[in-house]
DNA sequence: AGGTGAGTCTGT
DNA sequence: CAGACTCACCTC
């Protein structure tokens, strides 16, 4: 397989040299003896000395046997978990080789769990033992508890289910009415049931259903673009493709964009199936994170609902993958490597045999092309469930009948809201800036608040009562006199942030309610704000990108775009599209109920293509458009790029770091490869480093991850400057 | 990642 | 010229 992952089932006896990956960011496997009356096969997780600490590792394979004899060293012990599969052991392998990333690097994403050395503490339950000699009420509940469950529950579990006190338990199991036993393993998943509250689906849906539900049951892979407008009802039909695959016995994986949604979708799950699916993110941690990891390794959590990571959980047999808002910028971040979740995700799935559903209403470009070469299959669903049209988009040239200086929300969209409002409808303005104003100028001398560690200016969130980073967090408090030219009460916010538009909105509706969502509230609050205010508890909502993710606001009726133009600034390269993509999904959060919902777009530039393409509503004419210039331009994903940021505290050594790569671009040219830069990255500096970019630009299917590691080899870069090379960057800061 | 041993800066 | 501190290097 040329990736070092052994197919045939190979066996290790006492002795044998293996070669075992650590999740240390190292390119290869060591090699280890194996230890006496110790059998080993590839795969198996062991425990090994690496230095001087004891780590984790995984059997790869048969030894390279290059080392020195006297280093070797012997394995420590084979550890108790399910092996990593053959397919697991080529996804990190493959993904490693993809992203440029050290293999040591990805297999510790997928360990990502603590313990995983130590065997699980049994778990004591109880079951129903000798009657008891007092039946009070909390008692019969107790034991009315065991036989609905049917089983034998922990003494927490108990005390929950039954509505009793510990107590009550604790004395039921002294006098012997309830027995304990030791059981090895965590708490079991409860079983996801189909049959429990099947979707009733439109004939729209129902033919989408069909097709996906034909994909899990092929059990080979297979790439779907399901599309439909937000409304369409996409959630309810890969509901049915993840039934299928549970009936086949597989597992299934959902990877939603963001954390802050998957409690609400745990809900739905266990509405739609009776129980609640396995959760995995960063939140997740401690023994709930450990018996999420070990139950997916044993097969017996059958659905994960999670965050990117989740994406490098050990599956024992995946047969279908979810990618829900595939085209959403969270799907590609750093976690330790850089790698887009929504393309590994596409590679673990081909890897695996199963099928893999990409979920939008608004592709990404790749994946949209992916579909028009006929690479994924197209799944789309037109109609609007139990709806009126998508919400008619009409736009606001602010150059025209904008507000007057200072304010943000023009008269005509002032109007249509008090129409709304007054009508018991809710209106959502939506504007991308958190705080209460971008910027901060002393009026008397145009001093300005710049982060002191980043090339950023700091925001000013007066609820807080602070100046805030937001590159790195920093916060200092909001001065009274101006630290340039120390005169008092000229400091002046300038543009506007939601809270800022709070403010105008409470002057224009004094008698409304008004609430303001942003990722400024608490992550915990964040579920039950969104209920209240779907329940009808705010008038006007004043939100940030994070009312545009899959909330449903059933009496929202008007979207007012506050800026539209905001995220086409900037110059970078998906800028159109996101904004398309953010606006459209904005604006379908408008009409769910019977009344048709519309949304006011405030522009500068209502010529622009994306706002043509918003009125017009023709996704498709539009991404063809954009797909005719990308071909022209040779950008992805016509044609293949790499980003490369330097960053450093020394900006001279950055800077000549940068130039030297740039000199030794003959590898990069052997490829066909083109190297642009270096050049100041956007922001150039963040936390204090210095930042310096790279670009390099290659014909679609040329050899880019090996030109690179060819280039890279080539130059000596001092380990004090950082090289992060981007696959397929997203964006260019 | 995390430890080590060499190189380097600071203060005498 | 000693002692602390930073940083490149290595881990089978």
């Amino acid at each position: 397989m040329g990736n070092g992952v052994t197919d045939v089932a190979e066996r290790f006896a006492p002795g044998a040299l293996v070669a075992v990956l650590t999740p240390l960011p190292v390119e290869r496997a060591y090699d280890y003896r194996t230890g006496p009356d110790m059998a080993l096969a590839p795969g198996d997780f062991v425990e090994v000395e690496v230095g001087p600490n004891v780590v984790i590792g995984v059997v790869w394979g048969k030894g390279a046997g290059d080392a020195d004899a006297a280093k070797l060293k012997t394995v420590l012990r084979r550890l108790d978990l399910p092996p990593a599969t053959a397919a697991l052991r080529a996804f990190l392998s493959r993904a490693a080789d993809y992203t440029l990333t050290p293999l040591g690097g990805m297999l510790r994403l997928a360990t990502r769990a603590p313990d995983l050395g130590r065997p699980p503490r049994p778990r004591v339950v109880y079951r129903p033992g000798a009657p008891a000699a007092r039946e009070t009420s909390a008692r019969k509940r107790v034991l009315a508890a065991l036989a609905e469950t049917g089983g034998a529950m922990s003494a927490a579990e108990l005390s929950a289910f039954a509505g009793v006190s510990a107590g009550v338990v604790k004395g039921m199991a002294a006098l012997g009415a309830l027995v304990a036993e030791e059981r090895s393993g965590g708490r079991p998943f409860a079983p996801l049931d189909p049959a429990v509250a099947p979707a009733a689906l439109s004939e729209d849906q129902e033919a989408a259903a069909a097709r996906l539900r034909a994909a899990v049951a092929a059990r080979t892979f297979s790439a779907i673009l399901l599309r439909g407008v937000t409304g369409s009802g996409k959630t309810e039909v890969y509901l049915e493709a993840i039934s299928e695959c549970l009936k086949q016995g597989r597992q299934a994986l959902i990877l939603l964009p963001e954390i802050a949604l998957t409690a609400a979708f745990i809900d739905r799950v266990e509405r739609r199936f009776g129980a609640r699916p396995a959760e995995w993110h960063s939140g997740i941690a401690g023994a709930e994170r450990r018996r999420v990891w070990v139950g997916v390794a044993t097969g017996a959590a059958r659905l994960v609902v999670g965050a990117r990571s989740a994406l490098f959980l050990p599956f024992a047999d995946p047969g279908l993958i979810v990618v829900d808002e595939e085209h959403d910028g969270s799907y590609k971040q750093e976690d330790g490597a850089l790698y887009n979740a929504r393309d590994m995700a596409v590679l673990r799935a081909s890897l695996e045999g199963a099928a893999i559903v990409l979920a939008s209403a608004t592709p990404s470009l790749e994946t949209w092309a992916n579909a028009e070469a006929g690479k994924y299959a197209r799944v789309e669903l037109s109609e609007r469930f139990g709806v009126a049209e998508l919400p008619e988009v009409r736009l606001l040239d602010i150059r025209e009948e904008g507000p007057p200086a200072g304010r943000w929300i023009a008269p005509a969209l002032a109007r249509a809201a008090k129409a709304r409002i007054d009508a018991g409808e809710q209106v959502l303005f939506f504007l991308n800036r958190r705080g209460y104003a971008p910027l901060t100028v002393c009026r008397a001398c145009g001093h300005f608040f710049e982060c002191r560690d980043c090339d950023a200016r700091m925001v000013e969130h007066r609820f807080r009562k602070r100046l805030v980073c937001h590159q790195c967090g920093r916060t200092e408090p909001i001065p009274t006199a101006c630290p340039a030219c120390g005169r008092e009460d000229r400091l002046a916010a300038t543009g506007p942030g939601v809270e800022r538009l709070a403010e105008e909105a409470e002057q224009i509706f004094p008698d409304s309610r008004i609430a303001i969502l942003s990722s400024d509230i608490a992550a915990g609050a964040i579920k039950e704000e969104i209920a209240r205010i779907a329940a009808g508890g705010a008038d006007l909502i004043i939100g940030t990108q994070i009312v545009a993710k899959g909330h449903n606001f059933p009496l929202l009726t008007l979207v007012g775009v506050i800026d539209a133009d905001l995220g086409l600034q900037g110059g970078d390269l998906r800028a159109a599209e996101r904004t398309f993509q953010l606006v459209r999904q904005v604006a379908g959060r408008a009409g769910r109920a019977e009344r048709p919902g519309v949304a006011l777009v405030q522009t500068a530039a209502p010529d622009h293509a994306v706002m043509r393409a918003l009125v017009s509503g023709d996704a498709e004419a539009f991404l063809n458009e954009l797909a005719a210039e990308r071909r022209r331009a040779g950008a992805p994903p016509y044609g293949r790029m790499a980003g490369v940021i330097l960053s450093g505290r020394n900006e001279a050594q950055v800077w000549a770091t940068a130039e030297a790569l740039a000199r030794a671009d003959e590898p990069l040219r052997a490829a066909g490869a083109e190297l642009f830069g270096p050049a100041p990255a956007p922001i150039a500096r963040i936390r204090g480093k210095a930042r310096v970019r790279l670009l390099v630009k290659v014909a679609k299917g040329a050899p880019l991850q090996a030109a690179l590691r060819r280039w890279r080899a080539a130059v000596k870069t001092p380990s004090a400057v950082r090289v992060a090379i981007d696959i397929d960057p997203q964006s260019f800061l």
